[in-house]
DNA sequence: AACGGACACAACCGCGGACGA
DNA sequence: TTCGTCCGCGGTTGTGTCCGT
């Protein structure tokens, strides 16, 4: 059966959004909820074709969202589960709060997979432990996290002392185009939040926690938490479509008979995991 | 100052899964 | 069960900017 393409019509538009394509697609996800997007741009009348409303809004417009200067600690996460899930974007995302799986992708293919590709090159990582393959975190991690034979081959520390090179190595940020400024699209959001809110709109809000947390909005609703998202600081960040994907996710993991469930990752990953890389971090700065 | 390569990141493309008719 | 549609994911490309020569 061919599938339709699906940016190919006439007069559909592409390349970088404009802020005012923003406000229109803030103001429509605002009042609808984010989903059915093949209704957008017939409803609001953006020239777009639906995957580039909901990329836009995914990656760059949605509540919550953090850009740019990775902390040591989410270097060492993604580290981590990139070597445990592999390039699961979308499934590392879900552990680092506040951060898109395009942006962990491009952080990933921009900065740690040049600096572990120099790190192996270099010797200090042994040819037959490939950052990701599976039985290595799947394995030696997952059956103990605790089970390191300290030897400074060891892939976690090496993985420590790449991200800690990375951070080294972190250049100041770049002046700031519309495409790449959260601030214009901050000011964007909060003008057009005040013009809605003098007008009386319901789902008008002052600011972004509470245009996250508020009940008011549409998608809210039909994302009730069922209790899969045990940490509550992140499910606090996540709209529905990430709760599903979570869920998702989670289901799918429960059925590996190789892996422990993700909620124990989750646990070990945002807990202890963290505490280790920044102790050695903090370690690694003293040599 | 001009040029070109390197870099960073936003956005696009194509595929596959989920779901309803 | 099959088909059609929608959505999400991962890989890739395009483009603007930086920086060395």
């Amino acid at each position: 059966m061919g599938r339709p393409p699906c940016c190919d019509k006439e007069g559909i538009k592409k390349g970088p959004w404009t802020p005012e394509e923003d406000i229109i697609l803030v103001s429509y996800v605002q009042q609808h909820g984010p989903g059915n997007w093949r209704s957008v741009p017939s409803n609001t009348g953006l020239l777009r074709c639906s995957k580039s409303c909901r990329l836009r809004w995914t990656n760059y417009l949605r509540p919550g969202i953090k850009r740019g200067n990775f902390t040591p600690h989410e270097e060492g996460m993604i580290i981590h589960l990139q070597a445990l899930l592999g390039n699961k974007w979308a499934a590392i995302a879900s552990y680092l709060p506040k951060r898109t799986d395009n942006d962990i992708k491009n952080y990933w293919n921009t900065h740690l997979k040049k600096k572990l590709n120099e790190f192996q090159s270099a010797g200090q990582l042994q040819p037959h432990m490939p950052l990701s393959s599976d039985h290595i975190h799947g394995n030696a991690i997952l059956q103990g996290h605790d089970h390191h034979d300290g030897s400074p081959e060891d892939e976690e520390v090496a993985a420590i002392q790449i991200s800690s090179s990375t951070i080294t190595n972190t250049s100041a940020p770049r002046p700031s185009t519309y495409a790449s400024s959260t601030e214009n699209i901050s000011r964007l959001l909060q003008g057009w939040m005040r013009s809605t809110r003098s007008h009386g709109d319901d789902h008008a809000f002052s600011n972004e926690e509470e245009f996250n947390s508020s009940n008011d909005l549409p998608f809210n609703d039909a994302c009730s938490n069922d209790g899969m998202n045990t940490n509550a600081d992140h499910a606090g960040d996540y709209n529905c479509d990430d709760s599903n994907e979570r869920k998702i996710m989670l289901r799918d993991s429960n059925d590996s008979s190789s892996n422990p469930p993700l909620t124990f990752l989750e646990k070990w990953l945002l807990d202890e995991t963290s505490a280790q890389i920044e102790e050695t971090m903090a370690l690694s700065h003293m040599f």
